[in-house]
RNA sequence: GCCUCGGUAGCUCAGUCGGAUAGAGCGACCCCCUCCUAAGGGGUAGGCCAGCGGUUCGAUUCCGCUCCGGGGCACCA
């Protein structure tokens, strides 16, 4: 019995109750969401709710006796074992061995859809990250949403929504122009421009592109030199880009350019969707949008005095073009230097004639901090001091990258110390996640080695043998994945589902202490033997699920 | 100044419909391998949940103020 029968379970008395005028209330008045919590101390049962306490006031009744009559009920329900009304008014609820083993058996035949829920059917979501300026190489300030970003849209699909990831790439304005100059400048060995790129990768593309282009230096017009230069090492950093992303595990639906936003005419679409909802005003020669109709500080430019479009424009552009394009609910996921723009980007939403509050919504990625052997390390792109994401990769590998920066809430700002994550060492719980996987894929491997086919055994799988407490936990901790995710999806935090693993992991750990699970070697084969193979497998696939959903490998063996 | 994120064990941090005795890892100390991977398990020590008020049966959690730290407040991209 899960948790979420179990609610069901205690909804149903309650409803039984308060028809036969045991509760002097009507169904309104009954908590929809009935709380069932596990119990930290084993004394208090396997599950506490507190729905008598809630329904106290509305009853008029002592919070006791409403759980008195609550436990009545629910003692007579299969699969409950014991209800006992305990402190205020708490009921503490034991489930019957067999329906608790039982959740193992169940989450076997389910398989890789063990966790998956349906509390976000029917919506669609685009998820946008990174959104890096094509003008260079990815870096560590990148890589929180990198990993956090993919691990959210994961878990928001596993809560059955329809989820798109997006990269939206800036290919458009001055940025580009100072990028194609310093390229240029590299390549004829000018003095790059006072506020271009610096870094050394600018000189590795420049020679990238004259040997695969030789006949660029030819062209004496220097404009259009520079463009070519551009859109040379434009190409190169976005293939770059992809294939790093790529190799991180992020895939990106799609790849939205700035420049065709512009080309297909979506950002006049978008100027006349604003005028037309009136929000759109002319003042010092420019043409604003009075976003401070909707809590924006100030009103933003969307077209310059001298004609040209604000990057705002863009935004508004974009922000449009997605709703266009059908999506319910609009997720951008900024760093925290770009926590100023919230309030107006909810305000393009607002002005838009959309509801911000629920077809726009942002979430701020605190800043990362990177320290090597207790120093700071500087990220600036201008001075040329990066450290790359492919960096990251190939000194620490994919899986303890991701896992690292997921296990975080993303609101909270994170000190990364590479020095500790180069270390393959216990400090990374990844590896004991990923320890807690390949030692029981290791059982099963030895189960088969010596002829014990636990699936097909003559030997039946018995629910009821699994008594021992820390069987019980282990159980109960299979039970709660799928509501893990449910919160993880809800919440925006897929934190969550690694801090489960963690608990799952050691649930597990504890359990192969205590709890033999192959016969020993003159031994005969016996129920509990493959029972534990069943639970021992049941676990296993759900790490293999949540660790999947976060993008980091389950090796089956280390 | 305004906005925003944080302040929980020595260190790094978990802890949302407000619940019973506040958790984990690392570090310290003590135990456990004739047995499926010791990359593991058990135990001890370590806390005025930054501070002060409020809401109530009950607050680390919700509200207000104060203090301390991170980040942000462009007709830049």
């Amino acid at each position: 019995m899960t948790p979420n029968e179990l609610a069901l379970a205690i909804r149903i008395s309650l409803v039984e109750l308060a028809a036969d005028g045991t509760l002097p209330v009507s169904t309104d008045e009954l908590p929809t969401n009935i709380v069932v919590d596990r119990s930290k101390n084993p004394e208090h049962g396997d599950y506490a709710t507190n729905a008598a306490m809630q329904l106290a006031k509305a009853a008029k009744m002592p919070p006791r006796a409403i759980a008195e009559a609550l436990a009545a009920k629910l003692v007579s329900t299969p699969g409950i074992a014991k209800a006992d009304v305990a402190g205020p008014g708490f009921l503490n609820i034991t489930i019957d061995a067999a329906a608790q083993g039982a959740i193992a058996a169940d989450v076997v035949v389910a398989g890789a859809a063990y966790g998956r829920g349906t509390s976000m059917q029917g919506q669609r979501f685009n998820v946008e990250f990174i959104s890096a300026n094509p003008t260079g190489p990815l870096h560590l300030g990148h890589t929180r949403w990198a990993a956090v970003g993919d691990a959210l849209a994961a878990v928001l699909a596993a809560a059955g929504a329809q989820v798109d990831r997006e990269f939206y790439v800036n290919d458009r304005g001055n940025q580009m122009e100072l990028f194609g100059a310093s390229i240029r400048a590299a390549a004829l060995g000018l003095p790059i421009p006072e506020d271009g790129y610096k870094g050394s990768y600018i000189a590795d593309l420049a020679e990238e592109v004259v040997q695969a282009q030789p006949t660029i230096l030819e062209i004496s017009d220097p404009v259009d030199q520079q463009i070519a230069f551009r859109e040379a090492g434009y190409a190169l950093q976005l293939a770059q880009q992809q294939e790093t992303l790529a190799s991180f595990g992020t895939n990106f639906d799609t790849w939205y350019s700035e420049r065709d936003l512009h080309t297909s005419g979506g950002v006049d679409r978008a100027l006349d969707k604003l005028r037309e909802q009136g929000h759109v005003y002319e003042a010092d020669g420019a043409v604003w949008l009075r976003t401070t109709d909707f809590d924006d500080d100030k009103d933003r430019v969307l077209i310059k005095a001298d004609g040209s479009l604000t990057y705002f424009a863009s935004d508004c552009a974009y922000y449009i073009d997605k709703r266009v394009r059908g999506f319910d609910t609009c997720l951008y996921l900024l760093g925290a230097d770009h926590h100023g723009y919230v309030n107006r980007l909810r305000a393009v939403a607002a002005c838009a004639g959309d509801d911000p509050s629920v077809s726009i919504e942002i979430l701020i990625g605190q800043m990362v901090k990177t320290m090597r052997d207790g120093q700071e390390v500087k990220l600036s792109k201008r001075a040329g001091e990066i450290v790359a994401l492919t960096d990251l990769i190939d000194e620490v590998g994919v899986d303890a990258a991701r896992y690292t920066l997921i296990r975080y809430p993303a609101d909270s700002p994170l000190t990364l110390d590479l020095g500790l994550l180069v270390k393959r060492s216990n400090d990374n719980p990844v590896y004991y996640v990923q320890y807690a996987h390949a030692r029981i894929s290791s059982v099963l491997r030895n189960a088969e080695a010596v002829g014990i086919d636990w699936r097909h055994s003559d030997i039946a799988f018995d629910p009821a043998l699994l008594v021992d407490e820390r069987e019980g936990d282990l159980l109960r901790l299979l039970a709660e994945f799928p509501r893990v995710i449910a919160t993880a999806a809800e919440l925006r935090e897929p934190h969550r589902v690694a801090r489960y693993l963690e608990q799952l992991g050691a649930g597990y750990h504890r359990f192969y202490d205590g709890c033999r699970v192959l016969p020993r070697g003159d031994e005969p084969l016996e129920a509990i033997h493959i029972s534990r193979l069943w639970l021992c497998a049941a676990t296993r696939q759900t790490l293999f699920n949540g660790l999947t959903l976060l993008g980091v490998s389950a090796p089956t063996k280390m």
